[in-house]
DNA sequence: CTCCTTGTTTTGACATTCAAAATATTGATA
DNA sequence: TATCAATATTTTGAATGTCAAAACAAGGAG
């Protein structure tokens, strides 16, 4: 490991070790402090294009159905998500954001936002394609890692979006 | 936000989602399976240079004494670490690694060691100069947040090391 | 109508976490 | 020295997040 590569990893541990804490904080702070991280994923899952169903939205997740209908059950509680059964197969539950839960995804949202646009601004229109390739081949290369795991336990296919 | 930033910030998630879970299935199929990425987190937190104490440990890893206690006890149990009272102050604990705990603390570091080798490899001069780049912006935008809301909570020293 | 399949929920178990109460020890002081 | 406040840790009770497996409900093929 050369002095390129530790410099690296330290950044990578840096981020993963305070980005949890951040955005925990940030949430329990703003209007919507009745949701953790965890939550926000979920609400990430199901999307502002809602009408999805749990199977979707737990594979989209990397969870079981179980464990996701645990979570609606609380985010439908708190006022987040609409649930109801599919008319035409009524073994089938829909799922979909509220306007709250919308809100909630798009402030959210703005800090993702903030921090690519705090990325890019700075790079000229060559140093942006070098970006663009390098998290590409980071993508494609940890995808595969990824898919090794998944080709030993073909059961979970968790097929994140 | 364009469809370039668009990808970017797509790309970033689908990273950071797909590391994570790489990382889990990396320690529940290497050789010491019966530890989760949460208790790989406190060995590292704890050292290869022990004898420090439970609330020090606790503080460096951001949770409290109550929880670290918990994890603390089935590390023992499981045999990555050594437990017990200070000499001199009898209050006191003193938690430390067992030659299993620092053999799996070194190979978790061999782990990230190879992840990081094997994502910048493929990448030529300027992309690794984008690279280093993106993630020193990262951590500081990280940072920043992460700043500030410990100055709203002066109590909570989370000396992350 | 029966039985298999599919989608979801329920259940039981465990890990991780916190806050607050309980315990043990120290050190200062009346 | 006996007492008491402070300090370090453990214990307890509660919530969340997770899975696997069982239970339930509905659809669809014969």
């Amino acid at each position: 490991m050369n002095d390129y590569e530790k410099t690296i990893n330290d950044l990578l541990l840096d981020i993963y070790d305070k980005i949890l804490v951040t955005e925990e904080k940030a949430l329990s702070r703003g209007i919507f402090k009745d949701i953790s991280v965890a939550e926000m994923h979920t609400l990430e899952g199901i999307g502002l294009y809602g009408n999805r169903t749990m199977s979707e939205t737990a594979t989209t997740l990397g969870i079981t159905t179980g464990t996701l209908t645990v979570a609606i059950e609380r985010l439908v509680r708190k006022g987040y998500v609409d649930r109801r059964r599919d008319t035409e197969d009524r073994r089938v539950v829909r799922i979909e954001l509220t306007k709250k839960g919308k809100l909630a995804y798009r402030m959210h949202n703005k800090f993702h936002n903030l921090l690519v646009d705090r990325l890019v601004s700075p790079l000229d229109e060559p140093q942006r394609d070098v970006l663009m390739q390098t998290l590409a081949c980071i993508a494609e290369f940890i995808t595969d890692q990824y898919q090794r795991y998944i080709a030993e336990n073909p059961e979970e296919e968790h097929k994140h979006a």
